[in-house]
DNA sequence: GATGAATGAGTATTCATTCAT
DNA sequence: GATGAATGAATACTCATTCAT
């Protein structure tokens, strides 16, 4: 699912490669990213994403079918490596400690500058591609949201949490973690959030979670410290 | 709430009509918002909301100036009456009563077949509108905000909700509401969330809120129950 | 071929005329001479006629089947009284003076402001219209230019005038005058013609001409002096 | 006078050419002057220049920002050189002899196929430039006039023409000579120039000229002869 | 007669895509 | 592989003209 790039079979010794052609379409999914980030699909110019990843219009399509492929393999790219930061960022452990890390983890990975811009993207224009909407869907979203259910339900069943419907737990967690993200991304449409620092609102999202996860009575023992 | 074109009262005998350029502009708008949200501002094309209008591509630059006119009334259009509801919705009384009926009112509206598209129009095509944009911040989103801040603030003090910095309450508030209301309206791109009902995602955001604004050995009590 | 206006048969009485109905036409002429000679024709909105003349598009179309007729109307409707000026203005008697009329009333009358604009419509516009075209070549610049060659050919005659072909020497005249009324009404086209006043330009052309027509030892004598 | 093109003196080999990317700017500049002339430039349509130049639609755009400087372009393409050809055709001299060159260099010139049109263009369209009707109104019309007013200086200081304003005696040469061009090249509208050749005219504005300048008694000497 | 709301044909301009070099 | 000149489909917008009131 994803060498879009047609690649040579023997790469073979790799002599002094001349201008580093394997790195060539890396180079053209992320400018593509910079340029419909920016624009959206529909206002991004090929020429543009061109110009940005230092090539002519004509390698781009050397590269990518047309505009629209390599709309999709510029967001593939990006989403595919995800799931695999969240699940190796959160090891077996203490639930408390696993949710903040999980929190912490996804709350970084939002606020790199590509990523709020890319979830723009993804609202905005993934509905006009069906089938890659359904593959966000099913291996995207579902499995960002089962890794958090999943956190919780240990922690349920260790006691650490109240009792909670996990998959309601975890669609709180990570709804209010892309929310903010959302918001701090857009800080002229949504003024209120811009004057917080992002650890300050990773902690605010933290500590609220916690609040409302942790046994009524409960020690508010566990994390990390 | 929804009457938004000036309706006469009794519209009495009116034979026949087939001019009704009053109605008119509020037609368009409506056209507008439903063609726009299906496509983007980019890929809606002009004619289709004349079309959708029922009526001539040239009769929608009758009553605006641009494509891009068209695109900012019909959001202000619609923005314009969200606070108002909320307010009304809202009146002075137990907070978490308030803030239970907060909740609701700005659910339930968020959940109107057009408002969730029209927030990923917000997201996706405001940006380029940089006055616009500041109107919506400071008039919108500022004001449904701060509702939600006043509400837990009086809370907060007369010892119903634990305490807690309001604004950081109101944005995860508003946060989680917002969020529900995109996934709801994606159901491919989010399926975990589309096999709930309204009724009941409303019901876990409020018990999810109340459970962290709550204070720890409170009384569970107030509401409208 | 003035009444292009439909005229009611018998306008009888005229008790009090409501609102002058029978100078509307002229009044639209008026205003679109204005327009036509400010704009051009391609560039001027029948809208614009309309706004000028006091009236709503509509009734420009009440009087005038399209835009072209409006355009050729007006046109002819001053270019119909040209002739008729030039000649009252030049009864017979002495050629000199005759001459000198002519250019003086000519003159003045391609200084009104309207009408050298005209002379760039019937240049740039009129190719369009082969019939008025041809219209015009015949019944206007023919009948000048015959006036002028006639008064010259008395002249030449009666040895007022050196022995010159007498359309030759038409032509001179006319196209001293016409070219003055382009350049004057273009000034910044045309700086070097702008810092002298009408008078002095009228003189200037009179006295360049009767210096070529008259008899090389001839006495400057006649003229209205 | 006509190498507009930058051109290779040795063609050489140069064995298929598909494309001559250097010669197409200059290739539409003549296409446009062409339809331009013969519509104006509110009617005449982008694509019918580019047909006419054996290119596409957008084509044209690679080369200027839009049909307003395509016509600017064309126009100034075609006057840029006007003065030029006067000077060098008007070596220091014999003034009347000079007189009688720039008489016969500029009728010429006029007389070329596109020019006429080019000066129904200048009066018609280009006041809808205010930058541009300056820059030629001071580098175009006033440098001719500039240099007829020379030569006449000259010939008045050196007794050769009569004591006149040289300005004056300048304005009816250039005047004389552009309005011949004017009829001559709308023969429909002018038709009582039209039956006399080039050749006749430019001798019946020189005869007609020097009968005004030359001293009364003075011989018709001078001239080429 | 007069109005002006409605229409839709006509055009400038953009930009994804191709392909000769 | 890489280029960028060339293409032409697609679309916003204008404005002459019509016609119900």
């Amino acid at each position: 699912m994803s060498d879009s790039a047609p690649m040579k079979p023997f790469p073979a010794v790799e002599p002094r490669w001349r201008r580093r052609p394997n790195e060539r379409p890396q180079e053209i999914l992320d400018a593509a990213l910079q340029v419909f980030a920016e624009h959206g699909l529909a206002r991004a110019r090929v020429e543009d994403v061109a110009t940005c990843a230092g090539v002519s219009k004509g390698t781009v399509y050397l590269y990518f079918e047309s505009k629209e492929e390599l709309f999709r393999e510029a967001i593939r790219d990006r989403i595919a490596r995800t799931l695999e930061m969240l699940e190796s960022a959160t090891p077996p452990g203490d639930p408390v400690a696993r949710l903040r890390r999980f929190i912490d983890a996804y709350w970084k990975h939002l606020r790199r500058p590509l990523f709020a811009s890319m979830y723009r993207l993804i609202l905005a224009e993934l509905p006009q591609f069906p089938g890659f909407t359904r593959f966000y869907g099913e291996e995207v979203s579902d499995k960002v949201m089962e890794l958090a259910a999943q956190i919780v339900r240990e922690g349920v069943e260790s006691g650490h949490f109240r009792a909670i419907d996990p998959t309601v737990a975890a669609r709180m967690t990570v709804g209010l973690i892309v929310q903010h993200a959302i918001w701090t991304s857009h800080p002229t449409l949504f003024p209120r959030v811009g004057n917080r620092s992002d650890a300050e609102l990773g902690d605010e999202i933290t500590e609220f979670l916690l609040s409302a996860l942790l046994p009524p009575g409960g020690a508010r023992a566990g994390g990390d410290a």
